[in-house]
DNA sequence: ACTATATATGCTATAATCGGCATATATTAA
DNA sequence: TTAATATATGCCGATTATAGCATATATAGT
């Protein structure tokens, strides 16, 4: 929120940000889990076995960068990717690493 | 390199190194201006307004990650992207912050 | 109200990143 | 060989990221 930000300057840092916040394995794996279907967090642990508190605190870092939304449906929270396209976009961004 | 890595949980390291060594505004600066031409030290220090030193780490840093590749040429050193479709898929990855 | 389940948050120690400044190395020119 | 140019590296301090463990919050069931 520097005023003396050029506008692409700020834009780079979006977009840096966008990318810090994808970039751990754990948050991949996050994302990749959910290109086609919504989850919530237990099924995430149970299919990434990785601790719950770990787990939640990756969940935190991809919803503040907006890249996963939340819907609390009782004690669950459904998380989904917000651009569907992003698993895709990543896979061939990274493809030749994955 | 430990073997107690699974397969698939290498590759998303690998892979979240690769975003994370784009995941900074100077470097995406950077790939962004190498998207059509290579550019030697001196060009992309005037193009980018950052101290020499700065940029040079930065340039390590993608060249370490194999996003850029380098060529010597008597004291210029050329960088050019190692993967040119990269700045697009870049651009599409995080086309709404840029 | 009490318990269990689902999820998030706080604390702390460690490690990684980054910038600035100085300095080193390599190449070319004089 | 000395000087100038182009680029890289080393050190240091400040900030940020990450993991582990414990604990908190919210919801549902009894």
């Amino acid at each position: 929120m520097d005023p003396k930000l050029s506008s692409l300057q700020s834009k780079l840092l979006d977009a840096a940000n966008t990318l810090k916040a994808l970039a751990h394995p754990i948050r991949l794996d996050i994302v990749i889990s959910l290109e086609n279907y919504e989850m919530n967090v237990t099924s995430l642990f149970e299919t990434l076995d990785v601790p719950q508190a770990k787990l939640s605190k990756h969940l935190a870092i991809l919803h503040t960068a907006q890249i996963i939304s939340l819907r609390r449906e009782g004690r669950n929270h459904f998380y989904k990717l917000k651009n569907p396209e992003l698993a895709n976009q990543l896979t061939s961004l990274i493809s030749d690493r994955l």
